[in-house]
DNA sequence: GAAAACATGTAAGCTGTTACATGATTCG
DNA sequence: CGAATCATGTAACAGCTTACATGTTTTC
């Protein structure tokens, strides 16, 4: 399987420009391609030599060519030619196996924080596959093909967190309990879930964001309560979220992003200094992560529409 | 995760040549990286340069040197402060998906013939996983680590098996029954098992192997039999399989290879003409594949060892 | 009026693959 | 004695990524 089938497949039922194939490529959580410009133009460009794509250039009042790309007839038949290729193994490449094997000797603290960190990321991952149909008009087995392959994406999740739910009760007992030269502190985050008129959040109780790794937790609590929205208190950001230099608010809103989680925090106007004046100002105009100095303003911003 | 890491990992206990590394990556269920050469002497070139490896020349009687590494100080290190990253998630990549999704209006037999094409694949794949200690000496806790993982990517495979199910249960009733332009013939193949004093094989009793697809039924017996040494009738040995211009038979033998599977082929000297003479002596000298005249012989050597 | 989204493309670089080159040792 | 395995390395190339360049339209 490569590129071009892919193209070919999305042509299948409407014409598209590349930008579209694009956009199409990076919603998906099955076409694993991450749709950059290179690969998807350079496709076309082939595609088209080879007959199998044609495009129809638009041109809307004065440069902007906008090609919309088509199966001819040669395309389709090699659409269908492919389809009944042998299938191919999937390829599953697993880091934190080799992680685990290649660590050697664990402590019980060790080993249970690895797993926690992983179990949250495989969470936050199942959280953020959504159905979003490829094609509009869709029969209804069409339909069904799609929702079963959705749904292997996430069983492959689900199956991946049972799996870490048996090493726990495997390979815990059997780890040591001595500590090793030094301690790791594992901080627990705790949440509260809120509910205002059909809508809610939920908001840090205990637990303050300080490193990457509770960027990570904070979607796997939004996975947990099934919301995306939550509510940061003055209390939970750590000072190093402050200092831009550390990175952690930047890796944080990264998770965010990339999970479509909404995030408001609530930070003493004292609080705002030096560059990170210009981050929150950043972050204001930009939408996932917004700072207020009022708890009313917060709510209001974070259950709206 | 980079495959200066899983270098690194695998030195952990042992010193070992590159030689040693290609052939622990290849074996490895669970280190992705293919081992080729390429990577691996220049990893390893590289990880020299930053002090993390070192070699100890063997000059063994001429020129033959051979370098064998082991982990620094700084090296046992940076282990140490990998293991504790931030895990990654896993990449999956599932073509097959794709595939399915943009095959559009596939009827009942199709979708069939596709899903049984990929289960064999994967039952195949899943038999081929073999547990195989990564180190030596390892502790109980280590050894439980690395039989999770092993039966991680075990059951990866044994949930796809899972879901190929539930397509054929959800999906094929809604796949329209009529036939497209060409009919698509399905002939199923029927196995035999035999046994012989604590040993066994399969035997094709019905079907014949024509296709690069065949070679994967075979496997995927093999799997269902739990055995891996089969016996092929002159009477399934199809044509295509003994003209080499095919590449049937390449391609037959490259999945016995794979899957460590023994074939023992019993065909009449009369049916083996032309080049295909060549493939006989050369798969014959190899050892997965033997041709025979006669049954008996056949049959010892199918059981032997 | 500024930024985000739409739209098409190019350049440099990393990772990993196959294939080639070379020579020693071991094994049937 | 010939082939397979051991052992180290190189070359060329495919695939994919990030980042850049450029300009338009839409949206706040």
């Amino acid at each position: 399987m490569n590129i071009q089938h892919a193209i070919l497949g999305l042509l299948r039922k409407q014409s598209m420009t590349g930008y579209d194939l694009k956009k199409a490529m990076q919603k998906s959580p099955i076409i694993y391609w991450s749709g950059n410009n290179n690969q998807i133009y350079n496709a076309l460009f082939e595609l088209e030599n080879e007959g199998l794509v044609v495009s129809r250039i638009f041109h809307c009042a004065d440069s902007p060519t906008k090609k919309l790309y088509s199966l001819t007839e040669d395309g389709k038949k090699e659409l269908r030619r492919l389809s009944f290729e042998l299938p191919e193994l999937p390829e599953i490449r697993k880091s934190f196996l080799m992680q685990l094997i290649f660590a050697g000797e664990l402590n019980k603290t060790e080993l249970e924080s690895l797993l926690q960190q992983y179990y949250r990321e495989i969470q936050g991952a199942a959280f953020a596959v959504k159905e979003d149909n490829l094609y509009d008009n869709m029969t209804p087995f069409e339909q069904a093909i799609y929702t079963l392959s959705i749904d292997n994406v996430r069983e492959s999740y689900k199956s991946e967190l049972a799996w870490i739910d048996k090493v726990r009760a495997v390979a815990l007992p059997l780890a040591s309990t001595e500590n090793k030269e030094e301690k790791i502190e594992v901080i627990e985050m705790e949440f509260k879930s809120i509910t205002k008129n059909e809508n809610g959040y939920i908001e840090i109780t205990s637990g303050i964001i300080r490193d990457e790794r509770d960027g990570i937790t904070l979607i796997s609590a939004c996975a947990e309560y099934d919301t995306n929205k939550i509510m940061l208190p003055s209390a939970c950001i750590g000072e190093d979220f402050l200092q831009l230099s550390t990175c952690v608010a930047g890796h944080v809103m990264q998770k965010l992003t990339n999970y479509n989680v909404k995030a408001a925090a609530i930070l003493e106007s004292e609080r705002i200094r030096g560059k990170f004046k210009d981050f929150v100002i950043e972050a204001n105009r930009k939408g996932l992560f917004r700072v207020f100095e009022d708890r009313e303003q917060a709510e209001r911003w974070l259950l709206e529409e």
